[in-house]
RNA sequence: GCGCCUGUAGCUCAAUUGGAUAGAGCGUCAGAUUCCGGUUCUGAAGGUUACGGGUUCGAUUCCUGUCAGGCGCGCCA
């Protein structure tokens, strides 16, 4: 514990040993102590006379009086102690103290403040996007507030882990697929339909003359061989692109776990076992349910559908088993606003299968909105519409857009004016931050 | 209809997690500077904290009702 915190706890428990003594509380009370706003009330700030008026049935003047008169100045490097207002007791430091705070922060330099205790483990999963393309402003927030939040952990002497979960099993790398044999064999000359919810980015057409480049026509016809090479070749592109954007916007992570490798090590049919041996699956309408509702969530939810296949949340189960049995204290999942529902039926099994209801947080971070030419620029799928971390990155720089991510509350949503973010103007107040 | 988030100066946001006179930037207005109605500097105005009720010494902060906005409510992911 640093010299500033280990004061205030001696004062803290100073203040305690009085009020006991004066018979206004027992053990249990904590006097609270903080830093006025305004410094002339003091360096530190106690309100506790104002809270125990009442047991003393005095006035929170006279309460503050008394504990006042039995404070022991000398010890605690205290200069001076006013009471105001309505019994604010106001503690203003000597100014000798300073010199020694002076000294530890020199010598500790940029680990002043650092905490030395172990608080445990904690693996932070964020950004996940599916690899079907690049990354854009929501994924920018997430891993801005992500990386941020671990830094403040391992500051505060967590021991994090950064974890990002790869969908790569899913309907989307089947969509990615479908949409580069479309591409490519428009390359090749032929007739070729992207599917209708396809992938419709310049990035495929990259991935398609790539694949021409490197195995010409030698799959123009239709094979299994070659879905099972173009997806894994479209996944490999884009995923690699999602590393190098988050490597440049300077977030690291220690671990990529695969939705496709939980399938390969029998670790999903294995989640929807352990579900049922506690007894929460049933069968109804052809497809197996999961009975969420057991642990607040307000519904059912279904874990392999009447068709066979599996839902999302099944693997996903999966992951978190996983992430459980690598025996961190804590998990804590950021997502995006539009997943939100989605939480209850995690924590629900989370419960179900380990009976802590605590041992997953997950963290809401609002939708962002990119605004240009004073309306909302929408994303789109279909056309391929969108804004990517990429360019905003060459554009602005990253301090400035970790900066904007981070200074405004994750629980609100914000525009992202992009005119205004890359104007050099008086109101745009990246531009104030890089000059200031 | 139900659930989550949000609502503070004209605009974008703070407010030490329940404290003392609710603060910044931009904008506006007034002065100063000046080859400019630009730039820079100084100052001022601007608030029933969406609205009503409650909790207490004290509420922007906690509880509750209403209103407004965003997101979600699949055998999608």
């Amino acid at each position: 514990m640093n010299k500033v915190l280990q004061l205030q706890e001696d004062i803290k428990s100073h203040l305690k040993s009085i009020i006991v003594a004066l018979g206004y509380g027992d053990e249990s009370y904590l006097p609270h102590l903080e830093e006025p706003k305004d410094r002339k009330n003091g360096d530190y700030s106690s309100n506790c006379a104002m809270q125990l008026a009442k047991i003393a049935k005095k006035s929170p003047r006279l309460v503050a009086e008394e504990i006042v008169n039995r404070f022991d100045k000398e010890r605690h490097y205290i200069e001076r102690i006013d009471i105001a207002g309505p019994g604010f007791i106001n503690f203003y430091l000597d100014k000798r103290y300073l010199t020694l705070i002076i000294n530890e922060v020199l010598a500790l330099k940029e680990n002043y403040g650092r905490s030395s205790t172990p608080r445990g483990s904690v693996n932070v999963e964020f950004v996940s996007a599916n690899p079907t393309g690049d990354l854009h402003l929501g994924h920018a927030r997430g891993a801005a507030v992500g990386d941020s939040l671990c830094r403040i952990l391992d500051f505060a002497g967590y021991d994090v882990t950064r974890e990002y979960y790869i969908n790569d099993a899913g309907n989307q790398i089947h969509t990615l697929a479908l949409s580069t044999i479309a591409r490519y064999e428009q390359q090749l000359g032929l007739e070729a339909e992207l599917p209708e919810d396809g992938y419709y980015g310049d990035d495929i057409i990259d991935i398609a003359k790539s694949l021409v480049d490197r195995y010409g026509d030698r799959y123009k016809e239709p094979s299994d061989e070659r879905y099972q090479l173009f997806r894994e070749y479209a996944k490999n592109y884009e995923l690699e692109k999602i590393k190098q954007d988050l490597k440049d916007f300077r977030v690291e992570f220690d671990i990529w776990s695969s939705e496709q490798n939980l399938y390969d090590d029998n670790k999903v049919s294995a989640a929807i076992e352990q579900l049922t041996e506690k007894g929460y699956v049933y069968e109804k309408d052809g497809a197996t349910w999961f009975r969420s509702t057991a642990f607040g969530d307000d519904k059912d939810r279904v874990l392999r559908k009447s068709d066979g296949t599996l839902t999302y949340l099944t693997p996903d189960i999966a992951y978190h088993i996983d992430k459980l049995s690598r025996g961190y204290d804590k998990l804590i999942n950021i997502f995006g606003a539009d997943h939100h529902g989605y939480i209850p039926r995690l924590k629900a099994a989370i419960q179900c299968l380990t009976g802590e209801e605590d041992k997953l947080e997950v963290l809401i971070i609002q939708m962002v909105r990119l605004i240009k030419n004073g309306e909302e620029y929408k994303m789109s799928k279909r056309s391929g519409k969108a804004i990517t971390l990429r360019e905003l990155m060459e554009e602005i720089g990253v301090d400035p857009m970790r900066y904007f991510f981070v200074m405004r509350s994750s629980d609100s949503q914000m525009d992202f004016d992009i005119d205004l973010a890359t104007s050099k103007s008086n109101e745009n107040p990246v531009y104030y931050a890089q000059y200031a």
